[in-house]
DNA sequence: CAATTGACAAGGT
DNA sequence: AACCTTGCCAATT
Protein backbone atom coordinates (compact mmCIF):
# COMPACT_ATOMS: atom_id res chain seq x y z
CA UNK A 1 0.00 0.00 0.00
CA UNK A 2 0.70 3.66 -0.62
CA UNK A 3 2.77 5.39 2.47
CA UNK A 4 -0.07 7.77 3.88
CA UNK A 5 1.27 11.63 4.81
CA UNK A 6 1.20 10.35 8.46
CA UNK A 7 3.56 7.44 7.76
CA UNK A 8 5.88 9.69 5.67
CA UNK A 9 6.09 12.08 7.99
CA UNK A 10 6.57 9.53 11.08
CA UNK A 11 9.59 8.13 8.21
CA UNK A 12 10.99 11.77 7.85
CA UNK A 13 10.85 12.37 11.76
CA UNK A 14 12.90 8.30 12.21
CA UNK A 15 15.72 9.91 10.78
CA UNK A 16 16.59 12.55 12.29
CA UNK A 17 19.37 11.36 13.84
CA UNK A 18 20.18 11.48 17.89
CA UNK A 19 21.46 15.02 18.71
CA UNK A 20 19.50 17.19 16.24
CA UNK A 21 16.29 18.59 16.05
CA UNK A 22 14.38 19.90 12.60
CA UNK A 23 11.86 22.22 12.58
CA UNK A 24 7.79 21.47 11.39
CA UNK A 25 8.71 23.22 8.20
CA UNK A 26 11.82 21.29 7.20
CA UNK A 27 10.19 18.02 8.32
CA UNK A 28 6.63 19.21 5.88
CA UNK A 29 9.68 19.73 3.20
CA UNK A 30 11.10 16.44 3.32
CA UNK A 31 8.43 14.82 3.41
CA UNK A 32 6.88 16.06 0.39
CA UNK A 33 4.61 17.87 1.94
CA UNK A 34 5.48 21.74 0.86
CA UNK A 35 4.24 24.11 3.31
CA UNK A 36 2.21 21.83 5.31
CA UNK A 37 4.18 22.69 8.48
CA UNK A 38 0.34 22.36 10.78
CA UNK A 39 -0.11 18.60 9.51
CA UNK A 40 3.21 17.74 11.09
CA UNK A 41 1.97 18.70 14.32
CA UNK A 42 -1.46 17.09 13.67
CA UNK A 43 0.24 13.49 12.58
CA UNK A 44 2.34 13.53 15.38
CA UNK A 45 -0.62 14.58 17.64
CA UNK A 46 -2.08 11.22 16.04
CA UNK A 47 0.66 8.66 17.07
CA UNK A 48 -0.28 5.95 19.25
CA UNK A 49 1.77 5.08 22.49
CA UNK A 50 4.24 2.01 21.76
CA UNK A 51 5.68 4.10 18.77
CA UNK A 52 9.45 4.37 17.85
CA UNK A 53 8.96 8.04 16.94
CA UNK A 54 11.29 11.09 18.65
CA UNK A 55 8.71 13.74 17.86
CA UNK A 56 10.62 15.77 20.69
CA UNK A 57 13.29 16.19 17.79
CA UNK A 58 10.76 18.15 15.89
CA UNK A 59 10.17 21.51 17.17
CA UNK A 60 9.26 25.37 15.47
CA UNK A 61 11.28 26.77 12.99
CA UNK A 62 12.14 29.65 15.82
CA UNK A 63 13.78 27.21 17.78
CA UNK A 64 11.20 26.94 20.89
CA UNK A 65 9.43 24.28 21.60
CA UNK A 66 5.74 24.38 20.54
CA UNK A 67 4.24 24.02 23.42
CA UNK A 68 3.56 26.32 26.77
CA UNK A 69 6.32 26.38 29.12
CA UNK A 70 5.19 24.40 32.48
CA UNK A 71 3.35 22.10 30.52
CA UNK A 72 3.93 18.57 31.18
CA UNK A 73 4.31 17.73 27.60
CA UNK A 74 7.20 20.80 27.52
CA UNK A 75 9.40 18.88 30.09
CA UNK A 76 9.29 16.04 29.11
CA UNK A 77 9.86 16.95 25.61
CA UNK A 78 13.26 19.01 26.76
CA UNK A 79 14.26 16.48 29.11
CA UNK A 80 14.38 14.15 25.72
CA UNK A 81 16.29 16.48 23.60
CA UNK A 82 18.90 17.24 26.72
CA UNK A 83 19.07 13.45 27.11
CA UNK A 84 19.82 12.67 23.58
CA UNK A 85 22.86 15.78 23.76
CA UNK A 86 21.02 18.71 23.01
CA UNK A 87 21.65 21.90 24.85
CA UNK A 88 17.84 23.58 25.48
CA UNK A 89 18.40 27.46 26.53
CA UNK A 90 15.31 29.32 28.34
CA UNK A 91 13.05 26.81 26.22
CA UNK A 92 14.83 27.59 23.06
CA UNK A 93 17.56 25.79 21.06
CA UNK A 94 20.50 26.79 19.27
CA UNK A 95 19.49 26.15 15.80
CA UNK A 96 23.06 26.92 14.16
CA UNK A 97 24.32 24.32 16.19
CA UNK A 98 21.50 21.13 17.01
CA UNK A 99 18.97 21.64 13.55
CA UNK A 100 19.51 18.72 11.34
CA UNK A 101 21.44 19.51 8.04
CA UNK A 102 20.84 16.77 5.78
C1' DC B 1 -23.43 21.44 7.24
C1' DA B 2 -20.55 26.01 8.53
C1' DA B 3 -17.25 27.91 11.48
C1' DT B 4 -13.34 27.33 14.56
C1' DT B 5 -9.12 25.55 15.91
C1' DG B 6 -4.47 23.82 15.84
C1' DA B 7 2.55 20.44 18.25
C1' DC B 8 3.27 25.99 12.00
C1' DA B 9 5.79 28.92 8.47
C1' DA B 10 6.85 32.76 5.62
C1' DG B 11 6.14 37.34 4.00
C1' DG B 12 4.56 42.01 4.76
C1' DT B 13 3.70 46.31 7.46
C1' DA C 1 11.95 44.07 16.50
C1' DA C 2 6.90 43.31 17.04
C1' DC C 3 2.64 42.31 15.15
C1' DC C 4 -0.57 41.04 11.32
C1' DT C 5 -2.01 38.38 7.06
C1' DT C 6 -2.08 34.47 4.03
C1' DG C 7 -1.63 29.52 2.91
C1' DC C 8 -2.83 24.70 4.06
C1' DC C 9 -5.71 20.85 5.63
C1' DA C 10 -7.92 17.79 8.78
C1' DA C 11 -10.47 17.12 13.16
C1' DT C 12 -13.83 19.20 16.36
C1' DT C 13 -17.58 21.90 17.89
Amino acid sequence: MEPTKDQKIWQVVLSIPEGKVASYGQVAGMAGLGRQARYIGRALGKLPEGHSVPWYRVIRSNGQIAFPEGSPTFVLQKELLERDGVEVKNGKINLREYQWQP
